[in-house]
RNA sequence: GCGCCCAUAGCUCAGCUGGAUAGAGCAACGGACUUCUAAUCCGUAGGUCGCAGGUUCGAAUCCUGCUGGGCGUGCCA
């Protein structure tokens, strides 16, 4: 995604091996060149070559004309490494293996034990960042479709602070748009005081549900006529392609098969459409209640945009209405933000940039990149055949020119170096056309991202909906998580050889950990472009790839710890004496020291996935580790110091990554 | 119509932006609990990386075409 040097440089085995290899690659290539001969240099893909591998000797030996075994003795001749690496081979085409030496790995590790960030350093050019993530519309309840942005946008930004980035988490919130003119409308019209001052945001989003479900009433039902229509013209299309006959000629055939297959999913498509306004329209018809309200109401959907527009232009009844909700919407959404450990710097909603927009197209028109289009303000671009619209022919702004205010805001006052923006992948075209505006504009030099991600979807494939077409909501999904983790944690305790071991409250921590954490974990463990089923019994599995299993681990370290008596604060002050002698305390040694590795992973193209993966591959290290190297029980004092040590190093570092993930951990599960 | 994205084991997914014999977890099968926690470990089986070309020492990865799916597409956010 971008170029530049993201790798932190303390204790970083890689980071040292590309130093050292670095003048002697800037022999072979221009300046321009020396750094992706030096990404050639990577951790070995099977440990059999060893530790680390250099690929660069074939291109280089292409490039030069050499044999490329030729190159790759003649770089080993040269790269000083005696140090660090015991062993070098050149295998195959002219692969360079290199293989850490005991002591230094030894060394390196100490290291990394008697510091505090875990042998990770800070990069050498810190930057600020501006995070957009979350952004929930207040007084619409938050649902399953907010839990990746806000939980990928937490983790990202825990990351570059971690690294030591400058950050600034950014809750731009819906907090302006036409879902207020419709809550102002069903206040005005439906409202339930009795139930209002019992729960203000309760009554105000079964008023938004309400008068949205009015507005889709009168929609569909004016739908119907023209979908039925659509459906007779599929009908029509499907009828003539069935009615040809075959031309004998392949291709033409083909061609025929197709078009009928895809005009027979039209069709189907169309007669779905249908089912859904048919059901939307029956569930008011069918409710007495609902039926007069819709009766009663026949234009909601125009006087609720109505109120939007009265609430913009400074009317005071509606402007005191949005002044009380606001406030106690924002508590509701607060206590999500609580429970799931997310925290914002700012918050400044689309309300607060409200004042700058006239501004926006003016300067946009002064500097000749809007201009009128059919009564609306646009700004043309070339790479794109729609313009940005960024006033409606009636005046009124959209989020386009929000954002753009919002990118001048944060340049103003934060000279932001880079803006991400963690919001799913259906936007991206809008963001295309957003950064291409604001680069063009004012703003030339910030590094805009947009951090897209895919969809959460259901066991069959489609977007994870209730059964009713809702979103799920977001509470209920993290209660039932907590609720099947109590249960796990409960069975698992029970079934303990030497009986249960935890009380009433500590399996109810245990269980909102994990239960959280599960969340969590399952939306951070998938690549973020990719979609991603959702599934309690996966994700609760708490097997696998999962971040039950790395609290496990951690829970297994601390008990060790219980069990032998060990003074955590001694353990740490007494001298570093890791020494490495079995195969599987070097395989877990090695791990964790690529902990700084996986970071530098996760900020290249922003993808948290990278650190789980390798919490994964470190905790499975570390069971392999658990299962042949006795820790209490070791053969003699000295290894059974170095074996404590290496616990509590991968302990911390176990802790430190999913702290990064905003995940928990526990001392006993 | 145009644009963007996706297709990897029965299932869910990785695959570090071109490297060695494509990996994990689940499910299946076979082993390991007088234990530092078996929420674990060890092993077996499972693949034409959607299809066809191309680029090159080397392709799941890059390019072109095709097939199948998703999303977006002038006044919602």
């Amino acid at each position: 995604m971008r170029p530049k040097d993201t790798t932190p440089n303390t204790m970083n085995i890689l980071a040292e091996l590309k130093k050292r290899f670095h003048d002697v690659m800037a022999e072979y290539a221009g300046d321009s060149d020396v750094q992706s001969l030096l990404d050639m240099i990577r951790p070995a893909q099977d440990a059999r070559f060893g530790d680390y591998q250099a690929n660069c000797a074939m291109p280089l030996g292409k490039q030069l004309g050499k044999a490329p075994r030729d190159v790759a003795a003649e770089i080993l001749e040269k790269v000083q490494i005696d140090d660090i690496c015991s062993h070098t081979d050149i295998a195959g085409p002219g692969f360079i293996n290199l293989t850490v030496c005991q002591d230094w790995l030894n060394s390196q590790v100490n290291s990394a034990a008697a510091d505090n960030r875990v042998g990770v350093g800070l990069v050498k050019d810190p930057e600020t960042y501006i995070l957009d993530y979350s952004s929930p519309n207040v007084a619409k309840p938050m649902h399953v479709g907010h839990i990746r942005s806000t939980v990928i946008g937490d983790s990202l930004a825990r990351t570059l602070r971690f690294l030591g980035h400058k950050v600034i988490a950014d809750n731009h919130l819906g907090d302006w748009g036409t879902q207020f003119g419709m809550i102002i409308y069903g206040y005005k019209h439906f409202v339930d005081q009795q139930a209002y001052q019992q729960h203000e945001v309760k009554e105000l989003s079964r008023l938004y549900r309400l008068v949205n479900q009015l507005i889709e009433y009168w929609k569909s039902k004016k739908g119907l006529g023209s979908q039925q229509r659509q459906i007779e013209e599929r009908m029509t299309d499907v009828e003539r392609l069935e009615r040809v006959d075959p031309t004998g000629d392949k291709k033409e055939d083909k061609k025929h098969a197709k078009a009928l297959g895809r005009a027979r999913g039209q069709l189907a498509q169309a007669r779905q459409a249908l089912e859904l306004l048919h059901a939307k329209v029956t569930a008011v018809d069918g409710d007495q209640q609902l039926y007069a309200y819709a009766q009663q109401h026949p234009d909601i959907a125009r006087s609720s945009l109505l109120e939007t527009a009265k609430l913009h232009e400074g009317d005071v009844t509606n402007r005191e209405l949005w002044e009380e909700f606001l406030p106690k919407c924002r508590e509701d959404i607060q206590r999500v933000y609580t429970r799931l450990n997310v925290e914002f710097d700012v918050e400044y909603g689309e309300s607060f940039y409200h004042e700058m927009l006239p501004g926006v197209v003016a300067g946009l028109q002064e500097v000749g990149l809007a201009s009128e289009s059919e009564g609306a303000q646009c700004v043309f671009l070339e790479e794109f055949e729609t313009p940005m619209i960024i006033q409606k022919s009636d005046g009124a702004y959209l989020y386009a020119t929000t954002d753009l205010a919002t990118i001048n805001y944060r340049m103003k006052e934060w000279d932001a170096d880079e803006i991400l923006y963690v919001v799913d992948h259906r936007q991206s075209e809008h963001f295309q056309k957003l950064f291409a505006v604001a680069n063009a504009w004012n703003a030339p030099d910030v590094k805009l991202h947009h951090i897209s991600f895919g969809t959460v979807l259901d066991e069959n494939g489609r977007p994870y909906k209730t059964r009713s077409g809702d979103a799920v909501g977001l509470e209920g999904l993290l209660d039932e998580a907590v609720r099947k983790a109590f249960e796990v944690v409960s069975a698992n305790d029970d079934g303990k050889p030497n009986g249960p071991e935890l009380d009433e409250a500590t399996r109810n921590h245990i269980a909102d950990v994990v239960g959280h954490g599960a969340i969590k974990y399952a939306d951070l463990s998938h690549n973020r472009t990719s979609d991603y089923v959702f599934s309690y019994d996966k994700m609760m599995a708490l097997e696998g790839n999962t971040a039950t299993y790395m609290q496990y681990c951690y829970a297994r370290v601390q008990s060790i710890f219980r069990k032998g008596g060990v003074e955590l604060a001694e353990l740490r002050r007494s001298p570093r004496a890791i020494v490495l002698g079995h195969e599987a305390e070097r395989a877990l040694a090695m791990m964790l020291m690529r902990y700084s590795e996986a970071l530098g992973n996760v900020l290249d193209e922003y993808r948290p996935n990278q650190l789980t993966n390798y919490l994964f591959d470190l905790a499975k290290r570390f069971s392999s580790f658990f299962e042949q190297c006795p820790v209490l029980k070791a053969e003699d004092e000295a290894v059974k110091q170095s074996r404590l040590q290496l616990c509590d190093l991968t302990g911390r570092v176990i802790a430190h990554g999913l702290s990064l993930l905003g995940i928990g951990v526990v001392e006993q599960m």
